[in-house]
DNA sequence: GACATTATTAAACAATCATTTTAAATGATT
DNA sequence: AATCATTTAAAATGATTGTTTAATAATGTC
């Protein structure tokens, strides 16, 4: 690991299956010997690498995360105009969360913290979703007017975000809605299509209501 | 319990604590004891009432599912205009997601059915589903106009309907994104009165973007 | 090559879990 | 009072869990 070897060191490899894991079955679902066998490591390594099955998953979540943040970057400073970044955001959004190409999902594990928080979820989770809030609401303000009031922002942050977040449900969860064929990567570009739009108008609308033009 | 008496049965205690339990902490970090200890009955109680957890479990979705339905029904033959009822629709459901009054709540459950599968949900949570997902169909064709695509007419239900949905999350879950306080019971007037505005909005405007006007 | 550090392994531990068994208590019916 | 099915109770079972221990192997350092 050290010399960057062709081999994957063992905690390496730990982590990734237990993201794998973690993200397929949820923290209670998950035992540690599923996770060491699949790493092919030893029943033991989980508690000499990482002190114990939470503090692991605690590792799990920022190691996922930080390869969301990898793969798919959200705040690259383009420069067209507010709906078209507005598209962009939501595109990227959608993408990190119907990911498959790294090992777990960091989106899927924070949807299983919204619904059942652990106690190892506090930090990371906060922290990116007040991150992506920023910027999403930094946006909202260039279109609709940067004097809009702070409750009603929330609440078009809050529309928006909780359509993004409905596909991080679970593909047999999305399935119950959207009967239809599983949803893939690719059909992320539809939906942030239909996301932005829809929004666009609710955001125009909403704020013309509140008095405030923009 | 046959005779009507003044203290509910054991079965109907034991439904209640495995409701309210399953709702607060999932189905795998409930155990068969602590069940027991909240109804006040023995350990062995479950499986004799209920042939096994996972039975138990299935019994507690389809009661809190008929109490939901018992509490709030959704399908009231009012003559308002659609806009009217739309906005009722919503309210009904956040009134729904946000009740406290029962033991346990049937979209807390199904929430986390959303991102954790168990062996358990089919039937009773893709019951409900495409029921809400008719009667809120039928609407949107009323607003919009009976020969709406019905790939669009899809999107819409969902655009809508995952705003909802984001209030079954945890209280700890929401927080995440709506810092203040926790939400009430009463503030459902407010989000189904925001929900409603800004979802006229993108209805219209997507649908008449496709071409057809209503 | 000897030593110290790090890594891996197999076995055991202690706790918890859902479920079963067996027996006692209860209540209604005859 | 006696028989019956229903309900409650305590204890035991067997499996799985996360974690620890202690011994062995591998690795790097002087």
């Amino acid at each position: 690991m050290s010399t960057g070897g062709d081999k994957k060191g063992t905690r390496q490899r730990l982590l990734e299956s237990a993201a794998a894991i973690f993200t397929e079955k949820g923290y209670a679902n998950t035992s540690v010997a599923d996770i060491c066998e699949r790493a092919g490591a030893n029943i033991a390594s989980v508690n000499y690498y990482f002190r114990s099955k939470d503090a692991l998953y605690r590792s799990v979540l920022q190691f996922t995360s930080e390869q969301a943040e990898a793969h798919y970057p959200i705040s690259r400073p383009v420069e067209d105009n507010p709906e078209t970044r507005f598209y962009q955001l939501i595109l990227a959004l959608l993408q990190r969360i119907l990911s498959r190409e790294m090992a777990g999902n960091f989106y899927t594990l924070v949807a299983k913290e919204m619904v059942e928080p652990t106690s190892a979820s506090g930090e990371i989770v906060s922290q990116t979703i007040s991150r992506h809030q920023g910027i999403m609401k930094e946006l909202i303000r260039e279109i609709c007017g940067q004097d809009i009031d702070d409750e009603l922002l929330l609440r078009l942050y809050f529309s928006i975000l909780s359509q993004c977040f409905f596909f991080s449900y679970n593909e047999k969860g999305r399935q119950y809605h959207l009967q239809k064929d599983p949803i893939q990567f690719k059909d992320a570009e539809v939906f942030a299509r239909h996301i932005a739009d829809f929004s666009l108008a609710g955001m125009r609308c909403c704020c013309s209501l509140s008095g405030d033009l923009h």
